[in-house]
DNA sequence: CACTTGCTTCGAGTCCGCTCGAACCCTCTA
DNA sequence: TAGAGGGTTCGAGCGGACTCGAAGCAAGTG
């Protein structure tokens, strides 16, 4: 992996938390990361990363003077984002969608939280879903430990 | 749709209960379901629901004197069983799978209890996640409040 | 200087879970 | 008896989200 700066970036344990809080690798100002440094530091591959760029779902990445990407910062955060959308179960199509209204400007804001409200409600309702999902298999859980039971090998 | 015996089937409404219960639209005995009846009763397709039994994710479907595929009762709470797997997000080739495990009868209790937790595990995980994932968005939702506030059009 | 490593682009390929078109067969009703 | 409206099989096609192979360039190392 070429590593730009000092500063070896160390990736995140898998499936951490993808939130909102700062605390990057490197200080705003040395912020400049390989493709390969951002693929270790949000469990996204090279080649998903290219892809995002290609498909409009991210801004225009920096580039070094022989064409390199040069990721910062605010990317890593724009990243940390849609990985936070794609939790919610949001198709990629609709984050595209989303990242244009952000080049847009502020104009959107309003359309933009509409969608994330909207997002919440879908997101909200998974969770419920899900939650009865685990009753009826806890349902079922109970039955095949008395199943077990009724046929003496528990 | 053809409709086999008296009571012509009622679809119930979308994203509703899948899980334990009994309460067949027919009494056992007269439980005969075509295909479309089932597609309607699951919400499934009867493309579906063909190529489940394809791959061998049904167990042996009864047929009628001339071919035609004649669910049961047993059938819909398979499929109802189906649907609560597919909610974990188990892959259909585990679910698959599984239905090898029924069919090799009693001797796999056992696993299939594993099998089992071992999905409610993934499943709490999952959940978690989602939750984290609210988190993320509510932040992100708020961050929209503040800003539209600022730029002065809330 | 050759080599390795890591990046670049491009288009093609993969995996999953369906979804469908085509050709055909029954049965029921007009 | 003709046609409509189910159903059947078979294999092909699709949409989504990546994933990769090939060919090439640029910088660093023995």
């Amino acid at each position: 992996m070429t590593v730009i700066d000092g500063t070896p970036v160390k990736s995140p344990a898998v499936g951490s938390c993808v939130s909102a809080g700062p605390a990057h690798p490197r200080p705003d100002g040395q912020d400049r990361y390989t493709i390969s440094e951002v693929a270790a530091l949000t469990g996204l591959t090279a080649y998903t990363l290219r892809w995002y760029e290609q498909i409009g779902l991210m801004p225009q990445v920096q580039r070094s003077h022989n064409g390199q990407r040069l990721f910062d910062n605010r990317d890593l955060d724009w990243l940390a984002f849609v990985g936070t959308l794609r939790l919610t179960g949001m198709p990629v199509a609709d984050m595209v969608r989303f990242a244009e209204l952000v080049r847009q400007g502020e104009d959107t804001l309003d359309e933009r939280q509409e969608v994330l409200e909207r997002t919440r409600g879908e997101l909200l309702a998974r969770i419920g879903e899900l939650q009865d999902t685990l009753t009826a298999l806890n349902f079922k859980i109970d039955f095949y430990a008395g199943a077990r039971r009724a046929s003496g090998r528990a």
